[in-house]
DNA sequence: GGTTCCACTTGATCTCAGTCAAGGTTTCGT
DNA sequence: ACGAAACCTTGACTGAGATCAAGTGGAACC
């Protein structure tokens, strides 16, 4: 039995919350993963793939975060997708990427060769389940963002922006205390434009705002306190606290 | 063989590009899906389905338009997606419906009770990766919409919805002369804004804009002419001629 | 310790699309 | 044929967010 080498505590790069198909927590055929598995690492702003790009690997996000961008010939760019720890990034049965992957901070991936992962889902329904899951979830997503995007004013998307990523924190070190949530805001205030679909002055103006009504409260321009999570998610319009998430 | 009562000639209501999981065109265990397959009309208007009710069916559309929408407490609605004829529409492993699903025009729909239907597609491995291919192209097709929601200009969204109907009707009947492209507008200028992120009134002056300079053709209010196909890309802001679908 | 660079903030102004309002057309029921 | 209800168009005005521009604050690098 190979289990060992890769159990939870071989592995300290990975967190235990990997909801990706990895070794350690999916799949027990490791002999198969043995050798097609392996770890890449980017500094901030440096680019994972580019559109149009030849893709060969399929793989999840250790530490660090990543974004999905699609930018036009004049050079507006939108963030289509927000990769935090434990995502899953690639398209089996895909040839190139339809997007450009960017390192939004500094960041690990673990990933798996293309070829012998698409060989190893064929044999191994669990994992294409596991993976049509993973994908309904992220279309959730990116049809909630629409709404976003779409209907929203530009206080209610910053506030979407900041309660998502309040959510997804906490539910990464998930201590949720009923107190006051902080976390540390890991994109510029340009990042955040180009996922609100705003530029960035108009993001930064709509933080002092909230921070100046008590909404947020900020120790710097990145590390964030949320005093009442419930007044935030009304800022954002959001109803349902039911968790969608990036 | 149970294959001839089910081919395609026995099945004049489905079309010939099925392109979801459907008895005609993939499954030889037809067996398993007798009794769990029906059809089910609805007409212009009319909610298929409301957002949080149980969804116990799967299916796909066989004629007619239906819309995917999300609405916030005080109104304002979006639209997240658009089934047109050969769309699959359901959740395998989802209980509830994320969001509303309306009838836009008549509307005949091919259903499979979801419970057999997953239970088949545990057994038939091929199902399930038809399912992800498809998903994945409609996780595209969501992205693709937050570039156009978040970045492009009113006259840009209008283009863009009309190339997207344009491409689509033509590859359903896939006459593809170089000629100009006909097609009806199956959706009210209401609808229309809704998916697009505008109001009524922005979407009516956009398109008489595009008339008057000739970049389409109306006839009454629906029947729409597209003379230069290449023209209305330029003005929708795509360079890539690649056929992202709705 | 100063210079440089980068991320961010704030102000002034402009513009595109939203809002409000009135009127036109088509369709459908009686 | 008439009236009503959808659906669509057009105009005048308004306002949220974009654009242009100047300035602040902190970290890195000689």
């Amino acid at each position: 039995m190979l289990k060992a080498q890769f159990d939870h505590t071989n592995c300290s790069d990975c967190p235990i919350r990997h909801r990706a198909v990895c070794a350690h927590c999916d799949v027990d055929e490791l002999e198969a993963l043995e050798g097609i598995k392996y770890y890449r690492t980017f500094e901030a702003g440096q680019t994972v793939i580019w559109s149009g790009d030849q893709m060969n690997f399929v793989g999840s996000v250790v530490s660090g975060i990543a974004s999905l961008t699609q930018t036009m010939e004049d050079g507006r760019t939108q963030m289509v997708g927000l990769l935090l720890p434990s995502d899953f990034v690639g398209r089996p049965g895909r040839e190139t990427a339809p997007y450009d992957v960017l390192a939004t901070t500094d960041l690990v991936m673990c990933c798996f060769r293309k070829k012998p992962f698409e060989t190893l889902m064929g044999s191994t329904p669990h994992i294409a389940h596991r993976l049509l899951q993973m994908t309904l979830d992220e279309l959730d997503a990116a049809r909630e963002w629409m709404l976003v995007l779409g209907r929203k004013t530009a206080r209610e998307k910053i506030a979407s922006l900041l309660s998502i990523i309040a959510r997804r924190d906490a539910s990464i070190a998930p201590k949720q205390k009923p107190g006051p949530i902080v976390f540390d805001l890991p994109l510029t205030r340009e990042a955040m434009a180009d996922y609100l679909g705003l530029t960035l002055e108009t993001v930064s103006r709509q933080i002092s705002a909230l921070k100046k009504e008590g909404v947020i409260e900020l120790e710097g321009k990145r590390h964030v306190t949320i005093p009442d999570m419930r007044r935030l998610m009304d800022e954002a319009g959001d109803d349902s606290d039911g968790g969608f998430l990036v």
